[in-house]
DNA sequence: AGCACGCCGACT
DNA sequence: GTCGGCGTGCTC
């Protein structure tokens, strides 16, 4: 008996097995996909852990639909990192399956209903819902869902199996689409004509009908048949003969008469050209240095941490060492946060690599990525630059992982499980490759620092790329003070709009930056102060304002913009608009003169707006650039001279252990915009206190000093990195119910682990998503002397022994291990 | 997660 | 009575 052990791709714990024919499937790949039906109906695709020969004695195994690869789409070193993931990260083997391998590689299919051909429905008796849902089914097969929301009614099942047992409908699975390839129409000669006698009298006879033989002519042209007989084994594409302007009925007609052929020919929709450009690139001598000295760190780490300041050409290193490893015949994988993957950094690498490289980034269709992944795993890329998720793609000889930003907490990724680090999922991967790590940043982790410091990782410090740069001016906007003084206009305090003033004199250029959190747009009722909620969820309402709605971040709700307000009728409803928005509107009344601009998600939603805002703002076409986070990433942007900061205290003051960290680095890397080779850049920072200390490391912009103050601050308050953090979320449409069940795990652990160890219960900050209510319990613990695994054991079957009781069997418990 | 089954309240 | 909501258990 042959069976095999399959990983569906649901949130469900282990694999299933299922039985196979030796015969019709004579040798299946570990890591190859199997089609099966899991449940009464549902078909999804598997992926085989492993084969055996063991019987199950608690169920019959199903047999196999269909087994899709002879060879593996996964390989077996990314099973047993998918399972490192499943395990470290507390979740299915499934979920990781499902956020590793791309959705086209996955078919899975869904109940459509159709008429039963062979019946006279008009003889049947039917309910009026039945009725209904012929009459559906007679202009064509519905979806079992699609038919719920026909009826108007959650689940048309009970009408479907009535029907179903009157014979007058079918229930049949269909495969929701998938990957296909993309086809090109390619023209080519016939062999008829493929030969120089046969060409010369075609040309004759056409000597009087000029359109055809200009089509000849100009295939020719670009296929020479002649010189070379092979290049008309493919011809020439469709769309590049026709783009020549030749006539194309009379293309047609030639096909007609059997001198051209079309065929279809499968292509590639990523850019693959031969690498053609070999730019070395110049280092000076400090890159150089940093250089040779990652080098000399990987003989003896495995991990080494890149420490360079803002502007100091980190991501010349990174080519540097990837011609390196490349030429060495090893793979390299580099990883950016989303917002650090633009077209930029993709024009650069290509102005280098050609375009040998694969770019992986969530903005790409699915389709892409499906092709990204398949040269992967055919070897034909040894780069790929990609956002968090590149760690899951099929590497065979892996050499070097750059984690670029590394301090970014968008490489974490929350919702849906798995709840991965990407950072640390590339470290752990990297030593089962034998590989090595590179992480880059001007304002580590702190958990990365302290590594550094104690020698876990290698430490390369790059101070900047010519020695000549001096550090930022640093000054304080005392917003208690002026507001004092009454100099505050609006958001500016006279420092920040002197210091814009003096900037628009001088022709140079600013950037002004405010934190995205909390400054989302909304509607407000400017008598009674209501804000429109989601109904669904414990958020207020998101204003959109180029679709005139409001949305829930959360659920997707959308709302018509209602003009009276529902507490009070009041019809003076105010938008609130983003914090960036509302910046660039006050700016245009304070300075009318000044050029500005905006940078946020809002206003770079179209593809190609950033590069716009990007390209104007280099061209010096933009004197005031407004913008979220995204300012402080990109290339260099030659002229800024002045950064503005609003808004410090509240970053600085956010509610959660590592608000200051966040704060220093948004700050840090947004101030290293300001200044350029020989001119020194101003930076000014609002805030309600100028003393706090948080700010003197700014000023300075040490790094060092921050670390080493806010350091003993996680000692003392027991926070990473010298504790763990596991945080545990329940979630029910009862509140009552979610409370108890927190509380009652609570008590489990409390018990187990001691008070010090377990914090809360508590409500999070939005405690109502989806119609679900939450609660959340950390749970802290010392990185030495505790076995981890054991921990985590412990924490499941705690929540089975929850989930075992009545009342709390609905509720969902999940894990966030090392959150950010 | 998705689906079937079965129980129970509330409308024709 | 039967329709439709919802809770429960199971899926190889
Ligand atoms: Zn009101
Ligand atoms: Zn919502």
């Amino acid at each position: 008996m042959s069976f095999l052990e399959v990983i569906l791709p649901l949130p469900l714990p282990g694999t299933f097995t299922y039985r196979y024919s030796p015969v019709l499937f004579p040798n299946p790949q570990i890591g190859a996909r199997v089609i099966v039906q899991f449940g009464k109906r549902k078909i999804y695709t598997g992926i085989i852990h492993h084969v055996h020969d063991t019987v199950p004695d608690q169920y019959h195994p199903k047999e196999i639909l269909d087994m899709v690869d002879q060879t593996p789409v996964v390989t077996a070193e990314q099973l047993s990192f998918f399972e490192w993931v499943s395990d470290y990260y507390m979740c299915s083997l499934g979920e990781v399956v499902n956020a590793a391998v791309p959705a086209g590689l996955k078919i899975s299919s869904e109940s459509y209903l159709s008429i039963n051909p062979d019946i006279d429905v008009e003889e049947l008796e039917l309910t009026e819902k039945e009725r209904i849902i012929i009459n559906h089914l007679q202009s064509g097969d519905v979806t079992m869902n699609d038919m719920g929301k026909l009826l108007d009614i959650k689940s048309p099942y009970a009408h479907v199996k009535k029907l179903k047992e009157k014979n007058a409908i079918q229930v049949f699975e269909k495969v929701k689409d998938k990957y296909t390839p993309k086809q090109e129409t390619w023209i080519r000669l016939t062999g008829h004509y493929a030969q120089e006698d046969q060409l010369n009298l075609l040309a004759a006879q056409l000597e009087t009908k000029k359109k055809q033989l200009d089509v000849l002519l100009t295939y020719l042209k670009m296929v020479p048949i002649l010189d070379d007989p092979s290049s008309n084994d493919e011809g020439i594409s469709k769309k590049h003969l026709t783009n020549t302007g030749i006539s194309i009925s009379s293309l047609k007609t030639l096909t007609k008469n059997g001198v051209f052929e079309e065929w279809k020919k499968t292509v590639s929709r990523l850019d693959t050209l031969a690498d053609t450009s070999q730019i070395t690139v110049n280092l000076s001598t400090q890159q150089q240095q940093a250089r040779d000295e990652i080098f000399q760190a990987f003989e003896s780490k495995s991990t080494v941490l890149l420490h360079g300041v803002t502007g100091s050409g980190k991501t010349e290193i990174y080519i540097s060492i990837i011609q390196d490893i490349l030429e060495s015949g090893g793979q390299v994988l580099y990883l950016l946060p989303e917002i650090a993957l633009t077209t930029q950094i993709i024009k650069r690498l290509t102005r280098v690599f050609g375009k040998t490289f694969g770019v992986f980034h969530s903005k790409y269709s699915d389709n892409e990525r499906v092709e990204v992944w398949q040269k992967v795993l055919q070897g034909e890329y040894n780069f790929v630059v990609g956002v968090r998720s590149a760690v899951f793609l099929p590497f065979n000889d892996l050499s070097l992982i750059i984690v670029d930003e590394e301090h970014e907490p968008s490489f974490k990724q929350y919702e849906p499980a798995p709840r991965y680090h990407a950072r640390d999922a590339a470290i752990y991967l990297a030593a089962k490759y034998h590989a090595k790590v590179l992480l880059g940043t001007a304002t580590p982790a702190l958990e990365t620092y302290k590594n550094a410091l104690e020698g876990k990782y290698g430490l390369v410090s790059l101070e900047s790329r010519f020695s000549n740069v001096d550090l930022p001016e640093v000054t304080f906007a005392d917003l208690i003070k002026e507001r004092k003084q009454r100099k505050i206009k609006g958001n500016f305090s006279s420092v920040l709009l002197g210091a814009l003033k003096d900037i628009l004199e001088r022709n140079k250029q600013a950037i002004l930056f405010q934190n995205r959190r909390g400054y989302a747009p909304y509607l407000t009722c400017d008598n009674c102060g209501y804000i429109p909620k989601c109904p669904h969820c414990d958020v207020s309402l998101t204003f959109h304002s180029y679709q005139n709605l409001l949305i829930c971040h959360y659920c997707g709700y959308k709302s018509e913009v209602l003009s009276e307000c529902v507490q009070c009728q009041s019809t003076e409803i105010k938008t609130m608009s983003y914090g960036t928005e509302r910046i660039e509107e006050e700016l245009e009344l304070l300075l009318p003169t000044a050029r500005i601009r905006r940078m946020d998600l809002d206003s770079t939603r179209s593809k190609y707006s950033y590069q716009k805002i990007i390209d104007e703002f280099e061209a010096g076409d933009i004197d005031i650039l407004v913008g979220t986070q995204m300012v402080s990433k990109g290339l260099d942007f030659g002229n800024v001279e002045l950064v503005g900061v609003f808004d410090a205290d509240r970053m600085i003051h956010f509610p959660d252990f590592r608000s200051h960290e966040r704060a220093y680095q948004l700050i840090h890397q947004v101030s290293g915009r300001a200044g350029r080779r020989d001119v020194r850049g101003q930076v000014v920072i609002q805030t309600n206190d100028p003393m706090q200390p948080l700010l003197a490391y700014l000023r300075r912009q040490d790094y060092i000093g921050f670390y080493r103050s806010e350091i003993l601050e996680r000692e003392q308050f027991r926070y990473p990195p010298f504790y763990r953090i596991i945080q545990i979320t329940f979630k029910d449409p009862d509140k009552q119910v979610v409370g108890d069940a927190a509380r009652y795990y609570g008590g489990i652990l409390r018990k187990q682990l001691g008070d010090h160890r377990v914090m809360g219960p508590v409500e999070p900050m939005v405690s109502k998503i989806r119609n679900q209510y939450l609660f959340e319990i950390t749970v802290k613990f010392e990185k030495q002397g505790i076995n981890l695994r054991a921990l985590k054991e412990f924490l499941l079957n705690s929540r089975n022994m929850l989930q075992s009781q009545r009342l709390y069997k609905s509720v969902r418990v999940y894990f966030d291990v090392d959150p950010v």
